[in-house]
DNA sequence: TCAGCCTATGTAAGCGCTTAGATGTAATCG
DNA sequence: CGATTACATCTAAGCGCTTACATAGGCTGA
């Protein structure tokens, strides 16, 4: 391993010249710079990273930890596991990390198996300046701790997060557009409910958009509902099961929590030959890649992911250089996007803004100070 | 910051001590042990990774360098950049590193942008004991320089290497299966060819499988050509510039370089009228999720895309302990997917085992000794 | 001509950890 | 009972860098 003492001691001069003309930095004489540089690349010497991280004292990495839902029946299976979303948020981090010229370090936490993963996250924690962490798998008082030892910004989390900065579309906004737009422009009534997985803060906040809409709707009723894993697989149970328990009567309407349940949904129906969006339409959220391909093409919301990771990225970058900040929640907006299968006609694909809900949320916690981000687009007086 | 040191003092052992606690290694008196325990935790103290990396002279780090191919489009377009082979790939190392209590740190390298990307790579040696690198993006002489200095194993890249460890799937059979099966199961003749970008060694051995392949059948032929980067976008325009070119003499089938662009394809043909699989053939490789989603569901060929990426980290892993071994290709089978986009017919969906292709191979280099990894899969006589 | 200053470069003290070897202590044995 | 051995623990020397501070020339100007 060739070390900066190497090549200090080739081109015949302190190591702190060696660092200096590395760093491009100030003062060094340009012959002296010259000499320097052809003897690093002589020796192909490149900088040792712990040697620069423990010096400086800082890293100049930050770590990314992502759910990963485990499929009942198959270990390793992309339909269950790749949510896709963590693949965009992903590609968003790194996107802004490269802009500083920092590093990526990333780990999937596997949600059965929380517990046993919180030492590893510990254990990340030490080879980072900061940490983003996303949904709401680590329990709220871990993160607290973790939050204490270094910045940390919590990815399409929980709102009502109080130790870390929160990043996150706004769910509850475009859920609400997306069941009105079934409810009023389709005169969806009966409605069925394929909610996520009890830990994901995301799903709650679509399900509390929802509950409200028909709570708000007098002529419109839950018809039922059932729980999935945020998996394809999931959601071609909740269809079958759907389809067991109504016997005759479906539904108007199937709202799931993300968009792979609504594909497995889709599944479960095309199986039972059951027409969408004749008789039941069936919608999303997400808007992963996919739902623009099945049949019919999916009605969703779109969440910016790789916006996501990007200003999420950003905060945490932001937090590490002025740590003294206090905690905020950013809402992304999200928008609707309409398709065909609920029940707009084949070939719609059109795209819009969503209106914000106001701050009409039931109240957060005890003493909560009011604390959603800015919005992004003017509410319209829905 | 707490220290190694703090904890000493609190504990009042030495610091050797503290080390030898939190690595639960040999002998250390069990009421010492339960004491520092007990400070490590009141104080929340958390190794140091870039101090120990320094001091153990390893640092438990590997790299993943991925390939993002740009969208001429728009920067940032999931249909583009998301191969969704990379997401599969990511997730196989992963899981592998994980087992062995390492880290993971990954970097995107933009196709376009090679070369100021360079220096990145370099950079990132220094912060890793080793590298996994996807594709052929890297050029030759420059994945030598890097091997030098560190492993390095080459994730679906040029079978050609000769610096680097290569893990891919074995491209070459499975395409020659796909066409085998266009033109003996449902006797397609005038095939039309959608290329990938040239820079893709995978595109190349699939290209080569099925020049071959028409050699070897008289009555076949290939009717044209497009090259596309890998991209629905870059699909759609093969598509319809296919149409715009072949006039009412379509060909019986195009055979895509990936999945992706396959998908493009059809959307072309979909908007054109043109009717799949009754006109003509589409077909794709790689078997990424959306491909079962499509209209009609995609034929192709499975690549064992998570599958690869363990391997890959396995042999990396193995590469960092021994560095001693001369590099090896290992090829990983593939399987061929009939869905219905070849003619097959609706609701087809199997998966069968692709024989593979004797040492039948062009020769490589001069001089080059068989390198050839063992295959997996029993070779039938064709 | 020399104090005073500016610039280019050198010196050396860490950064927080691991670990070889030194040390101290208690158990074991002839 | 002293020598030997085994064990628990400590001491301190790095690991490869950065950087505050020291130093050495060369210039300036009175």
């Amino acid at each position: 391993m060739v070390t900066l003492y190497d090549v200090a001691r080739h081109a015949g001069v302190s190591t702190a010249t060696v660092s200096r003309v590395v760093h491009g930095q100030d003062r060094v004489r340009d012959s002296t710079r010259a000499r320097v540089l052809r003897v690093i690349d002589q020796l192909g010497y490149v900088p040792d990273g712990a040697a620069q991280s423990l010096s400086r004292r800082r890293k100049n990495v930050i770590g990314l930890v992502c759910v990963e839902r485990q499929s009942p029946r198959q270990q390793y299976d992309i339909e269950s596991m790749s949510l896709l979303f963590y693949d965009e948020i992903l590609r968003g981090v790194e996107a802004r990390i490269r802009d500083h010229n920092w590093s990526l370090l990333i780990s999937y936490l596997r949600e059965a198996a929380t517990d046993p993963d919180l030492p590893r996250l510990l254990s990340l924690s030490g080879q980072v300046d900061g940490m983003l962490i996303g949904e709401g798998v680590v329990p709220s008082e871990f993160l607290a701790r973790l939050a204490k030892r270094l910045p940390v910004v919590v990815v399409a989390g929980n709102p009502d997060e109080r130790a870390a900065d929160v990043v996150m579309a706004d769910n509850r906004s475009g859920s609400a557009a997306l069941v009105s737009h079934l409810i009023e422009v389709h005169g969806r009534r009966r409605l069925y409910h394929v909610d996520g997985p009890p830990s994901a803060p995301d799903a709650k906040e679509r399900r509390i958009a929802l509950a409200e809409l028909v709570a708000a709707n007098p002529q419109c009723q839950l018809v039922g509902s059932s729980q999935g894993s945020f998996t394809v697989h999931s959601g071609e149970e909740a269809g079958a099961q759907l389809l067991a328990a109504c016997g005759e009567q479906l539904p108007d309407a199937v709202v799931c929590a993300n968009d792979l349940m609504a594909i497995g949904v889709l599944r479960a129906f095309g199986r039972a030959g059951v027409r969408v969006p004749e008789q039941v339409a069936v919608v999303g959220f997400d808007d992963i890649f996919p739902a623009s391909l099945c049949v019919p093409p999916l009605t969703t919301v779109h969440q910016p992911m790789r916006l996501l990771g990007e200003r999420a990225c950003t905060r945490l970058l932001d937090r590490i250089a002025r740590p003294s900040m206090t905690p905020k929640v950013e809402l992304l907006p999200a928008e609707l996007v309409l398709r065909s299968s609920c029940g707009c006609p084949p070939g719609t694909a059109t795209r819009q803004p969503v209106p914000a809900l106001g701050a009409s949320r039931s109240a957060p916690g005890p003493a909560a100070p009011p604390r959603r981000g800015r919005r992004k687009t003017p509410a319209p007086a829905s």
